[in-house]
DNA sequence: CTGTTAGCGCCTTCAA
DNA sequence: TTGAAGGCGCTAACAG
């Protein structure tokens, strides 16, 4: 049957109870006795119950990385960054995918706090700007950590970048080339990062006295099918645009689609533009020009602030956005 | 504080076991004795804790999906296939990836096993093939089911789908094309999937009596960066291939990126062709011929396997693969 | 520094 | 068809 810690007293010549406080690295054991109880729970290959500590004691050590987003790459990006956070600590990560449109969402997610004792949670984009969703943590007392909300309060339990900054920083490379009309596929607007990148597309083509036509702002839904369709919408439409910047990098890669399937020459006909940087860009052809996301670095740092206990600023340590120049803007001729 | 059956039972006005019995759907609980008891769990959002389930009961409810796989899309979709089964009984689904090349890769399932308690355990491709993966679980007696494995033994617990028939049927396309020296990218030798499709590139080719070369065969690991390496070995070679079929999309991709980067037109002057009709494979240009791989549908009949208790013949339900042509190779023209 | 006693919330016997 | 003990493996609060 199971080993439990009582079998690894009896072989380590000491009490359960001590054997618990090795568990849990308190202070208060002597070397050797740790080291004995040490030996016993390799030797007999002990695992604790996980089920066992939530329920005796006031942590679970396990958290929940709940999300909802349409993006393979990024979710898988996310879950790994908070995965190597977690493994240091040998805590367990209770990957809940959701639904955004679900009525019963914050609900639900207050239900998987109850069932799973989990010790916190963290919010994966956009679900740090669901008012609904923070309410019900807030109402429980759950920790929880924000990854790149939108909304600027409660700047300690969130690791964030920002995006109006970034969209222009790329609006700014493809005016360079002299691009007048660009065209922007935004995300969908319960992001609140896509509403900001927007800002950031508005602020530029402003900084640089180009009137914002608003035709030339579609809405798309952060995946392939919906940044071909709206790029399509853009190609098709009476005045097409000389560069498209998609809002992330799935929607730009269906705007070459679109592009490609018109017969449009991407870079020299249409510069197309991504933002986040994940694999997809690279996978594209032309190599498409993104904002590189951290997104990795985003993840950990949300897990790190959640589990540190000894407020190292982890936050701190998140790298910046940055323009990765690929070529398919850097070459572009005009239209 | 947390909401327990006891709470439930005070409200509903019968004993703490008669709720239990009613969250377990035991029989021998009178209808209207069950309702009331529902009315009042629902009244007061009662949930109950997995972990005292697990510690009482033989179950916990909750399977691990268990995985090594370098692809993010292949990964995600086997994730959202589970878990469509899952949400049917309210499992949890434990997503943990882990490390192939670790010596202690056996040992480390195995704690997981012990420390979570789960019911059963889905091995992703390639951890079914793994002997001392599928021992382990053996020894413990754990349910398990193998997605995808190559090993033609324990038959009834897997799903599965016929890889060097589907090399094959995409070879026969190729071939069909006039191509006659084709290149072959690889997946790593320890995923049996990719031993099995580089079994259906030899019999097509032996079928359509064209001599194998080796030179032409070339390992990838089942990713971008070393598709597009092994495909620049290719296209660098003496005696270049006319087409190229690549053990999976992303390493088609890497290829695409490759011949794009040599200035060789695709598809005019090489086909590429790919193999799982991922997103991947929309994504590229020009959009790449594949072999659509039935991915949710294989992950969801691996968790209806495990779940079922009424033997439900799950595997049966599994579509094929199938060939689907996109035009990169259908517009072939000999190099 | 170490051990004892009492639960955590639920399921598993048993008995009524 | 229901209820009453007992315990799952561990931690919390106390003693020593």
């Amino acid at each position: 049957m199971r080993i439990t810690i009582r079998d690894v007293s009896e072989a380590a010549g000491v009490s359960f109870k001590t054997v618990s406080r090795v568990l849990n690295k308190e202070r208060h054991v002597r070397p050797a006795t740790r080291e004995r109880v040490e030996a016993a729970m390799k030797a007999l290959n002990f695992r604790p119950s996980y089920a066992a500590r939530a329920l005796a004691g006031a942590r679970s050590f396990q958290i929940a990385l709940i999300y909802d987003n349409p993006s393979p790459y990024y979710v898988h990006t996310i879950q790994m960054g908070v995965r190597a956070r977690c493994l240091k600590d040998r805590i367990r990560m209770i990957v809940q995918p959701c639904d955004l449109t679900s009525p019963a969402l914050a609900a639900e997610i207050g239900g998987l706090i109850d069932e799973t004792h989990v010790d916190g949670v963290i919010l994966a984009p956009p679900l740090g700007d669901i008012a609904a969703v923070t309410d019900e943590l807030d109402r429980r007392g759950v920790a929880y950590v924000r990854i790149a909300p939108g909304d600027p309060t409660a700047a300690e339990e969130r690791v964030t970048m920002d995006d109006a900054a970034a969209a222009a920083l790329m609006m700014r490379h493809l005016i360079g080339f002299g691009h007048v009309r660009i065209g922007f596929i935004n995300g969908p607007l319960d992001h609140v990062s896509a509403q900001r990148r927007l800002e950031g597309y508005r602020s530029a083509l402003a900084e640089a006295a180009i009137a914002v036509d608003d035709a030339l702002v579609v809405a798309g839904g952060f995946d392939f099918e919906t940044g071909e369709a709206a790029a399509g919408a853009l190609l098709d439409g009476a005045t097409p645009p000389t560069a498209i910047f998609a809002g992330n990098d799935d929607m730009a890669a269906g705007a070459l689609a679109a592009a490609h399937a018109r017969g449009i020459a991407v870079p020299d006909a249409l510069s197309i533009a991504g933002f986040d940087d994940i694999d997809l860009a690279r996978a594209v052809w032309p190599p498409l020009t993104t904002i590189r996301q951290p997104i990795h670095a985003l993840a950990y740092a949300a897990a790190d602030l959640l589990l540190d206990t000894d407020e190292g600023d982890a936050a701190g340590a998140v790298p910046d956005y940055e323009l990765v120049v690929r070529g398919s803007t850097g070459v572009c001729r005009m239209g």
